[in-house]
DNA sequence: CTGGGTAATATGTCTGCACATATTCAATCG
DNA sequence: CGATTGAATATGTGCAGACATATTACCCAG
């Protein structure tokens, strides 16, 4: 028997997947697990949490610990920003700020930001290039509470990098969709008007005050992937 | 000072966020920050290593612990069992069975799964409804090896759901992507050919042997959505 | 000046112990 | 018999101390 506490979740698991423990299965306690291993009970803690937050095991107070019927997946996906993205694909990394101004927020943007609809924020379409090839498609509502007073010029840095490096961390909720091109996204991104297109939208809060809402429109073949 | 972990991982976040300790700063030690918060050192780390997964820090044995410059977002996702995601929206769920039958599996997915092209599999398609609309078309192929001497009725039970409950606990890869319906799709889900599609494929391995590779067509206006 | 070996250092993990907290089970009372 | 109360219990978190390990910084020899 090996040490430390993933060689304890590494056994934990096995002992799930040759089904010594099924599905609904009450594992014994840390202690006795803690007992058996020859470790402290806190070792056996630090296994158990990991696979309990993998969604693997559920525990409970008083109740024990016992392997999720069904196990909701959950996958993890790196969420990095589009210039190294493309870098990482080993193509050279460019952008053309194609609007910015001022606009009025429509309702379904603002009451996902918690914003009064109607409310000026600022509008900015970008298009993000992989070797001079159209990338990404990005639209962004920013608020301009968050810009100092004179703000930053986003045709030299993109919004996204910018408000990493300067308004800082964010909360926020990502979600992914499909869409037919519109004429629009048809025109920027260079493809047929109706063909299926990858949809991440993003939406990021500071602690104050909601920030930006983003919609980037992939080129055609892009794919999100997870290495669970 | 409020107590626990949360507080510090809170406070250290807060800091980041004010820009007291801007991406790229190293901030104190493990040691020191114990001693400012009036905590045990391994109260801190606990705090420290949440951050550092969540990718907000970046840590490294004597170099100390640095905001990280380009935080990775990392989004979480949950990814369901069919049937619970219909019913999640208040839908009932069925399933018909199109097809099943041996096939040899083409190099593609041979090579995903780390099996020799040409080797048989089990070919199945299925049709998942939500009140009885089209919801996912999923096709899948299935290793016949992972199957008991006699097989179950597909038709009964859903082939995930029965490889949940009877095959356990597998690693797998999960991709996102959208694609134009092909003919067979717009047919199987009452589509317009091209339509623009949501697809999640995956992959799934035991510890012994290859699983299973699905591809799930879902219904337009279909989304995977993360609150982070 | 350069390269290599060595010491210093911050994080990673472990132990053993303690107390907090949520939840369940059982006993008690109306 | 049902509801309330109270103990028992498994996990959650905490502390102090120790050693392991990776990486950096430094010193010294060539």
């Amino acid at each position: 028997m090996s040490f430390g506490w993933e060689a304890i979740r590494t056994e934990v698991l096995r002992r799930i997947r040759v089904r010594d423990w099924p599905p609904g299965t009450t594992i014994p306690t840390e202690e006795d697990l803690a007992l058996e291993f020859g470790v402290a009970r806190a070792t056996v803690n630090r296994a158990l949490r990991e696979l309990a937050v993998a969604g693997v095991l559920e525990r409970k107070r008083r109740a024990g610990t016992r392997v999720a019927v069904l196990p909701v997946r959950k996958a993890t996906l790196d969420i990095p920003v589009i210039r190294q993205e493309v870098e990482a694909r080993g193509q050279s990394h460019s952008f053309r700020l194609l609007v910015q101004q001022i606009r009025g927020v429509p309702v379904p943007v603002g009451s996902k930001l918690g914003i009064a609809a109607g409310e000026r924020m600022i509008w900015i379409e970008t298009l993000h290039l992989a070797d001079g090839q159209p990338f990404v498609y990005e639209t962004r509502w920013l608020n301009p509470a968050v810009l100092p007073a004179e703000a930053p010029d986003f045709a030299e840095i993109s919004v996204n990098e910018w408000l990493v490096a300067h308004v800082g961390y964010a909360l926020g909720d990502i979600a992914f969709s499909a869409c037919a091109a519109t004429p629009r996204e048809a025109e920027v991104m260079g493809v047929a008007e109706g063909a299926a297109l990858f949809i991440t939208e993003r939406s990021t809060w500071s602690a104050q005050a909601p920030i930006t809402a983003v919609r980037l429109v992939h080129a055609p073949g892009y794919r999100v992937q997870t290495l669970v």
